[in-house]
DNA sequence: TGTACTGTTAACCTAGTGGTTAACGATCCG
DNA sequence: CGGATCGTTAACCACTAGGTTAACAGTACA
């Protein structure tokens, strides 16, 4: 099991999925195409964001719909926000710390 | 080589890692004590972080002065942004299909 | 000088990731 | 029923990631 939204998103594959979806819930086949990889291959990278939280599914007949789940994804993108505040609080630190000891 | 942000922040030692930059810059000691690897490990933990260019690192006699390199994970947090944003305007969406597929 | 300290490199091992092909399960539809 | 379609599972393979120990390189300092 993976459960780690970062983890889940390593992979270009699996963020191109995330951003179809974005556009609109889909079928399987629907947000997969164009990847350039085998069917199986898909299945793995939607087990893995499903696992994750990331991706919720519903089978219609033969069909797949997934769809997002925000929730788990803010997490990171809380995470990723956190992070930006304090770069920006430290930004001029670093950069006055660097002038200091390297002067060009 | 791996150049991706998303990647670099795939384990959570480096994720830590990046934490504790985030409250100034420290030296590779200091910024990686406590996380239960041996210093091999961590080594390569800050090669990745470096080669990614999330962190910038400067020697100093026999320590190396580490900091963060706010401007590239920005890449991945804009990223982030976007999503969300998209999710916003889609959770409605989501939610009613949902609703009227499997009404409870 | 020699010794302690900071950090990297080298060599190696294990487990996991990402891909394949082949086969299957289930559903729709003529 | 019988075939086409959607998607998964099984078995396998190559490669990478992440960890270890051992040895090394450079710097600080008594």
């Amino acid at each position: 099991m993976v459960n780690d939204p970062f983890k889940a998103l390593s992979h270009p594959i699996r963020r191109g999925i995330v951003e179809r979806l974005a556009a609109g819930p889909a079928t399987v086949g629907d947000a997969t195409a164009g990847f350039g990889v085998s069917k199986p291959a898909i299945s793995k990278h939607l087990k893995v964001l499903e696992e994750t939280g990331v991706v919720t599914r519903v089978v219609e007949g033969r069909t797949h719909r997934l769809s997002l789940e925000p929730d788990v994804l803010s997490v990171a993108a809380d995470w990723m926000d956190r992070q930006r505040a304090l770069w920006g609080r430290l930004f001029d630190v670093v950069d006055e710390y660097l002038n200091e000891r390297e002067p060009k």
